[in-house]
DNA sequence: CAGGCTACCTGCCCGC
DNA sequence: TGCGGGCAGGTAGCCT
């Protein structure tokens, strides 16, 4: 579900509203959700209170938030959303969500709450991971990151041999970008999803490193996409750039540019959108 | 390295 | 009303 802008909105909420408090308790409700923390649940609980959220920070759609303490290193909380993870700022004594799945307890009286419906997501405590968590380490600075660097990626780029599409999903080469934002951002250029990385030319490259880094930005500034109530802010809040989707979930609808039928084409397990007319299929892989 | 496939989950929507 | 299949914003791991 959530991509870079989502997750930005959710940092930016745990920022107001959970970095400078201690963490008084720690109830886990669903192990599930503590697949990647390897200690187990009771370690969990035990490392993080009594711990003060020093920091919210992200890195393509990962969040963590580094942590203060006695006689504990500069570890910190890691998150990801997976693809209906949500962290909401609640009352104690709110009614439980049908999906919370860990809640911790803050010195202020408020309860922040990781809900997760299909656990895609998770957290995990990540030793000395204050700084950048080692299980992020594999992962792109993503555009919106002021050391994100076009020069890099551009030269990365173009040593691959694949489709775009492909490329800009891959969090390894550029993060924060998912289905939705893909397809958003090549329908901008455009380009179609399944064009050779390696017949781009370093304008198309720019060209495209602008779209996605705007759209990104633009949907930021809206407070993410949010098709249903899924996908909401810490506060539970929804986003409004659905109403800006120009190729995403628009199959059989006009191209907001020249009017043809936007088709949808399986790609990777799940779906991509574009235009017949402006995005045409590449013939010997480059148009 | 590329990429196809699977697994990890729940819920909704559709056709029968 | 129920059931099966397809679909959904993501990632990691295994295999070829």
């Amino acid at each position: 579900m959530p991509e870079l802008p989502e997750v930005e909105v959710v940092r930016r909420g745990l920022a107001d509203h959970v970095v400078g408090r201690r963490i008084t308790a720690v109830r886990v409700l669903d192990v599930r959700s503590l697949r990647r923390h390897v200690a187990g649940p009771e370690d969990f609980a035990l490392r993080l209170t009594g711990r003060t959220v020093a920091d919210a920070r992200r890195r393509g759609k990962y969040l963590w938030l580094p942590l203060d303490g006695v006689d504990h290193g500069d570890d910190a909380l890691l998150a990801h959303l997976g693809m209906s993870g949500q962290m909401l700022i609640s009352e104690p004594d709110a009614p439980l969500q049908k999906h919370l799945k860990v809640t911790l307890d803050l010195e202020d009286g408020a309860q922040l709450r990781f809900v997760d419906q299909r656990i895609f997501g998770g957290l995990a405590i990540s030793d000395g991971g204050a700084d950048l968590p080692a299980e992020v380490a594999h992962i792109a600075r993503d555009p919106l990151d002021p050391a994100f660097d076009p020069d890099e990626f551009a030269a990365r780029l173009k040593r691959r041999e694949t489709g775009v599409k492909r490329a800009l999903l891959d969090q390894g080469l550029i993060s924060g970008v998912g289905n939705i934002y893909a397809d958003e951002a090549l329908w901008r250029v455009p380009l179609h999803y399944a064009r050779n990385t390696r017949t781009l030319r370093r304008t198309e490259v720019d060209t495209l490193l602008h779209h996605v880094t705007e759209v990104m930005s633009e949907a930021l500034a809206q407070g993410g996409t949010s098709f249903d109530a899924l996908y909401v802010n810490v506060n539970g809040a929804s986003g409004y750039f659905d109403r800006s989707l120009n190729a995403y979930g628009r199959e059989g609808e006009p191209c907001g540019r020249c009017g043809t039928a936007m088709r949808r084409s399986p790609f990777m397990n799940r779906s991509s959108y574009w235009c017949p007319r402006c995005q045409p299929r590449p013939r010997n892989g480059r148009f």
